[in-house]
RNA sequence: CGCGGGGUGGAGCAGUCCGGUAGCUCGUUGGGCUCAUAACCCAAAGGUCGCGGGUUCAAAUCCCGCCCCCGCAACCA
């Protein structure tokens, strides 16, 4: 879903002279198109928006308010009403008459030269303070609840600092939701950002409840640099309102281009878009998760994309099933064939194969997505060596039913990699147990190991390339005379 | 004394918590194979693990100091 208030969205919004609301329509708009071009799915799609959530987070604030931990106070800083926004006073300056071409001297802010004169509104703060030790606590008592380890290590580090309580209400701005019975007062943006989550269960809403057991959630997937509001706020208002915390909150770093954070005014931004028509979207994912460590920052390049597709995909999963394949459609009359008995090679090859679910599964459960792609290609490096070790191709003649095991043995080591990979790639992985003339019941996790070998005698149709090489349509053929 | 991350063969990285032959991918060089998507397999070259000191039989890994790079520095989101 998309978060929408705030006060970027709304300086945002003025600026392309429109409104708020069209501004969030737009770009809510623009979100839904980018799921779609990523072939994400998803069983509900919220918008900060919406009526049901104002209605869970008008909830969410009230329980706060009766723990005792709302409360009025003056908040006071240098305001400038153009840009609506506090400054601290090292951020202004005080400029003379000939500077701003006012009568008097006054106080600009440094960053947009706009007017700030010293105003007092009074909001309504949280008692974060009072949450300091039962946040350490928590996480001592939950060593997993912020990960990777850097990232806890540094939000221990901030809330051993101490915590201040904090401003959770706006009266200079009006583009949010409005705080119960305290007419010109709207949340700050951070309280209804993160209470959508909950929203999503409809745990705090009066109408539909079916889905309230989807509460706590296991994990919030988020980038690191709002893990102060996942990790210190966020839990802090949960037990305010007397709700379950998430059970994890995992922190993904950045995707820096060629070594340098992307940003507008660099100039270095990449769309999204382009990339997915470039590379295609599962080959695009695949990239990131196999050569970015998840959790840290990760550099991104066109070599290194175009990489990834032909060495991984195309040379060691791709080729490895097509040389297989093609062999037991040409060899085998089109059908799996029949195994002999197995050698110590074969028995290590599958082993190797029906021994990764654990080892995935483990490294999953705590978000290692690249250490189970590693450990994955790993094994199909080895089933690689493993066939051109047993040459089944010099076996055609000399010996057809070793010829067959290795085949088998193959195939269906392929099989167990089609379904292993096909969370980061379900189209193409798809594609490979289409090959396989795998059913839809035979294709998830249960259907790895020994207990669901391949069936021989099951007809394949004609093996066609699921991951193609990638070619980079601006440089010359290979083979093509250098300049 | 602000906080966090990083500095490992030509490139990009893992390994550092729980010291013990420095590993992976790409690239380079030589060879092999011909089932396969100019793919695959074998072998080789290539590293003072940022610098200095310490602990230890043994340090990329632990301790101390220093240098360099990146990000963050909260009532902006």
């Amino acid at each position: 879903g998309t978060d929408e208030h705030g006060l970027k969205m709304k300086q945002t919004a003025v600026k392309e002279g429109t409104t708020p609301r069209a501004f969030a329509d737009k770009n809510s708009q623009r979100f839904i198109e980018m799921a779609e071009m990523l072939g994400l799915s998803n069983d509900d799609f919220i918008r900060t928006t919406e009526p049901r959530h104002y209605e869970a987070s008008a909830e969410i604030w009230r329980r706060m308010e009766n723990s005792g931990d709302i409360f009025k106070k003056n908040y006071g800083g240098w305001y400038s009403v153009r840009d609506e926004l506090y400054y601290k006073e090292s951020e202004t300056e005080v400029r003379g008459p000939a500077e701003g071409g006012q009568d008097t001297a006054q106080r600009f802010s440094t960053a947009t030269g706009t007017p700030v004169e010293w105003t007092e509104e009074e909001t309504y703060f949280f008692r974060l303070s009072a949450y300091q030790d039962k946040l350490l606590a928590h996480y001592d008592a939950h060593p997993d609840f912020i990960l990777p380890p850097e990232r806890r290590n540094e939000v221990v580090s901030f809330v051993k600092m101490g915590l201040e309580d904090l401003s959770i209400s706006r009266s200079t701005l009006d583009w949010g939701i409005p705080v119960p019975d305290a007419p010109g007062h709207v949340m700050y943006v951070w309280v209804d950002a993160l209470t959508n989550y909950i929203t999503a269960t409809g745990l705090l809403n009066s109408g539909d409840n079916s889905r309230k057991d989807f509460w706590p959630a296991d994990v919030h997937v988020i980038g690191k640099d709002i893990v102060r509001f996942h990790a210190v706020y966020w839990p802090a208002f949960l037990m305010s309102a007397g709700l379950a915390l998430p059970k994890r909150v995992f922190s993904h770093g950045f995707v820096l281009n060629k070594g340098e954070k992307m940003s507008k005014s660099v100039g270095n931004v990449v769309d999204p878009f382009d990339l997915v028509k470039a590379y295609g979207r599962e080959q695009l994912r695949f990239f990131f998760m196999r050569e970015v460590m998840f959790g840290q920052d990760g550099n991104y390049s066109p070599e290194a994309i175009a990489n990834r597709i032909n060495a991984d995909l195309a040379n060691n999963l791709g080729n490895l099933a097509q040389r297989a394949l093609s062999m037991i459609y040409k060899n085998c009359d089109g059908k799996i064939p029949e195994p002999g008995p197995f050698i110590e090679a074969d028995e290590l090859a599958l082993g190797r194969t029906d021994g990764l679910y654990n080892d995935l599964r483990e490294q999953m459960d705590r978000q290692n997505i690249t250490r189970c792609l590693d450990a994955l290609w790993g094994v199909i490096s080895d089933t690689n060596q493993y066939f051109a070790a047993q040459e089944p191709w010099a076996k055609k003649k000399t010996d057809p039913k070793r010829m067959e095991t290795v085949l088998y043995v193959t195939a269906e080591c392929v099989r167990q990699y089609a379904i292993l990979a096909q969370p980061v790639m379900p189209e193409s992985c798809g594609k490979l147990l289409d090959l396989l003339a795998q059913p839809a019941n035979a294709r998830s996790f249960k259907s790895l190991g020994n207990k669901s070998r391949l069936k021989p005698g099951t007809p394949i149709p004609e093996p066609q390339g699921v991951f193609p090489r990638y070619v980079d349509p601006n440089e010359p053929p290979k083979g093509g005379k250098a300049a």
